[in-house]
DNA sequence: ATCATACTTCGATGATATCCGAAGCATAAA
DNA sequence: TTTATGCTTCGGATATCATCGAAGTATGAT
């Protein structure tokens, strides 16, 4: 038997899709939360745990634990200059359903953080709403501006029982593609449910990026002043 | 889900011990008949059967039938450097199984990786043909000088026909055991070749460790200023 | 104090992959 | 033609693993 360092029990770690699913989450270098992850890979919670408990004792990821919440990255560069080296393979291997570009300018253009929207999008629209005076940004959370709840409330969102919930209302996330803010919380998560309500955005099944249908670039346009080139 | 290259289905297939092995035994270069991968990997031929089949099918290595033989070989350079790159994690891992620590240091002594030089003697020709001043290393290749084509050109490589070939002519490649770049490439190729007709090197039969002639001791010492202590 | 959130462990289930014996096919040697 | 060799397909036993529901711990918010 040859026997190299072993490689198979790196190789078997990344040949579940779940866990790679989370590891290419972790390759923009920034530290997520469990819940995201589980989120890109498609998991529950649960699931999820199992795959990180894995990962984090392989040493492919460290995590830092901040409150309630565990935040893990990847654990060293050779780690990730190693999955770049197969993902080289497997874009020209003859199966190569999407190059890479084309994802990575569609991840930039539109997509979802976990349940709200990011990119150039979720920067826009936010910006759309503070300039209509719909929120204003505070160092912590967005404020609702009285104009605003009416504008919320006429797109669907139950003020009185986002409130209820315990969770962040409307606060400032920052984007890793535009290094910009962009509103996060459930007041993000409803409008973001709002705008795929109504048609305007569609999920792409294999990742986080989003389709802007037409019918969502015409409304875009009219009732946020918003046009992304693509 | 966050899906990058199909990289879990090359990580899978990777992530088998028995398959590991195989792709390990021909990251020599040499191609192997079924039979001998079966060997190498500990398992019965129909087994080794059913995962050569897996491995050609996701185009991971190549097939010459010669009679009622069936060599298989990697089937090209960018995989080689993929599992390089994931020996170099896996060598940094807290996993102190060293089975085989004899094979081991002829292995970082000198080895093929794919088709070219690696281990200390791959980076010391490196480093040789970088001092003469044959080759520029950049970033992503190494550049030819005029003097190193006239060089390369009486070591026997055919520049023009190099050239046709699709393949990347001359990149740097990170060593898992000596953590410093060496030349990939159909050059290093080429000048691995020419070190083997000139009977400097011989290869090992159980693994991709090298042997170092008498002769090839002294043409290295003379001709690159290269003395490896055993 | 009370509730919500973030994450974990446990257990059961179902899906999938490895593995080898038996048998078959193809080529080469006798 | 007969026999041996290299390799393959088939079938079924076994083992492993991902997955999620249920239930638990810990932290934070109110």
């Amino acid at each position: 038997m040859i026997a190299g360092p072993n490689i198979s029990e790196f190789a078997a770690l990344l040949g579940d899709p779940a866990r790679t699913s989370m590891v290419m989450a972790l390759m923009g270098g920034l530290a997520l939360p469990a819940t995201e992850l589980a989120f890109a890979a498609g998991v529950t919670p649960q699931t999820a745990s199992s795959h990180l408990k894995k990962l984090l004792a392989a040493g492919l990821i460290d995590v830092d634990k901040r409150g309630r919440h565990k935040y893990y990255r990847l654990a060293n560069a050779d780690i990730a200059a190693a999955i770049e080296a197969m993902m080289q393979v497997a874009s020209n291997q003859p199966n190569p359903k999407r190059r890479r570009a084309d994802n990575e300018s569609a991840m930039r253009l539109a997509r979802t953080c976990y349940d709200h929207l990011a990119g150039r999008l979720g920067v826009a629209v936010t910006d759309s709403l503070a300039g209509r005076g719909y929120i204003l940004e505070e160092p912590d959370r967005f404020q609702i501006t009285r104009q605003g709840k009416i504008f919320f409330t006429g797109l669907g969102v139950d003020f009185e029982d986002e409130l209820k919930k315990r969770r962040k209302f409307a606060y400032p996330c920052l984007d890793w593609s535009e290094r910009r803010m962009h509103m996060a919380g459930s007041l993000g998560a409803a409008v973001a449910n709002g705008f795929f309500t109504r048609g305007w955005l569609k999920r792409r099944a294999e990742d986080r990026s989003l389709i802007i249908t037409e019918s969502g670039r015409t409304a875009l346009s009219k009732q946020f002043g918003i046009n992304l080139a693509v």
